[in-house]
DNA sequence: ATACTATCTTAGCCATGGCTAACTTTTTTC
DNA sequence: GAAAAAAGTTAGCCATGGCTAAGATAGTAT
């Protein structure tokens, strides 16, 4: 259950990485922790506009049962995010039927559609093995900022095997 | 306070990207995201004790207070995080007292140092400016892999300016 | 020693994101 | 068109991770 502690490489720390660990100034700290802070609290949200876009573009209909398949959750949870997505004008619904993206949950789909997609294809392009590529960018595309992406784009255009 | 949706590049989709885009298979999409909620499970817990370690090798001692300043958050809030740290058996200490960490505390932070440095590094010797680096490093750490850390410790030490 | 200040804890509030169980509605089957 | 199955909702539970306000403890001055 508890994530393993020694499941990562052990490769020599050399002199120059000693220097990079110092602690940063705090109002730098404060920054990145906020940024993580926030990044989490759309995290969800985009993951959900962009599976439902996903879901009409490739089988006509955004049904909860898909998106509880596919997300490997319940239902129930399914509804009640479901019932946040649409307060917050993402989505639109009746009960019982399919769901809609609006106009602000498309443009926020398509922007994680295409942050993830930037980010996926940046890691194979590294040379990570797909699987590996996918598990690790659905999570990444959440904290990859504008600067980062654009340079991940640069690596993929110039040096991808893609 | 809405996560901007138009804040990321909008360079042309190539063709070759239009085929990555199509609704991996359920059993894989179910396991990204299964993969994320696990990272998020022990992500705040890491940079406790990543922060913890940190502040007792580079000021010799770990008050909630300096903790609290670091991530930006209350004392209340580090208190309560704290007790599940001890609760856990990764934190060790007296009320009113300084904080300490366990074998286990300090086997964790010593993986989410190295995994954090090797992240920071790798977006250094990509291009990405410090700042920048250090905001993504900070969020994406959690989400990485051992295959894909292997991978950008090899570009950063071939290809690094680090 | 007393008083002040800084630090830490506790209680109680809230939103998020999971779950199960029970119920309702829709869809399919016969 | 009735019965059965599938899909969706609602209620109520729990843990996490924020917060403020109030109180307790420790450390510093005077
Ligand atoms: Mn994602
Ligand atoms: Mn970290
Ligand atoms: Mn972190
Ligand atoms: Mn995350």
């Amino acid at each position: 259950m508890n994530a393993s502690t020694s499941d990562f490489p052990t490769g020599s720390t050399r002199m120059s990485e000693q220097m990079s660990d110092a602690l940063p100034p705090s109002e730098q700290h404060v920054r990145q922790y906020a940024a993580v802070r926030n990044a989490h609290e759309t995290e969800l949200l985009e993951d959900y506009v962009e599976l439902i876009g996903d879901l009409l573009k490739y089988q006509g209909e955004a049904r909860s049962t898909d998106i509880a398949a596919r997300m490997g959750v319940s239902q129930a949870t399914v509804s009640k995010t479901v019932t946040r997505l649409k307060s917050q004008g993402l989505v639109d619904s009746q009960p019982y039927r399919s769901l809609f993206l609006t106009e602000k949950g498309e443009a926020m789909a398509e922007m994680a559609r295409r942050r993830h997609a930037i980010v996926l294809q940046f890691l194979r392009a590294l040379g990570v093995s797909d699987g590996t590529a996918r598990i690790d960018a659905e999570g990444m595309e959440h904290h990859v900022s504008r600067e980062t992406l654009e340079v991940m784009e640069r690596f993929t255009r110039e040096r991808g095997r893609d």
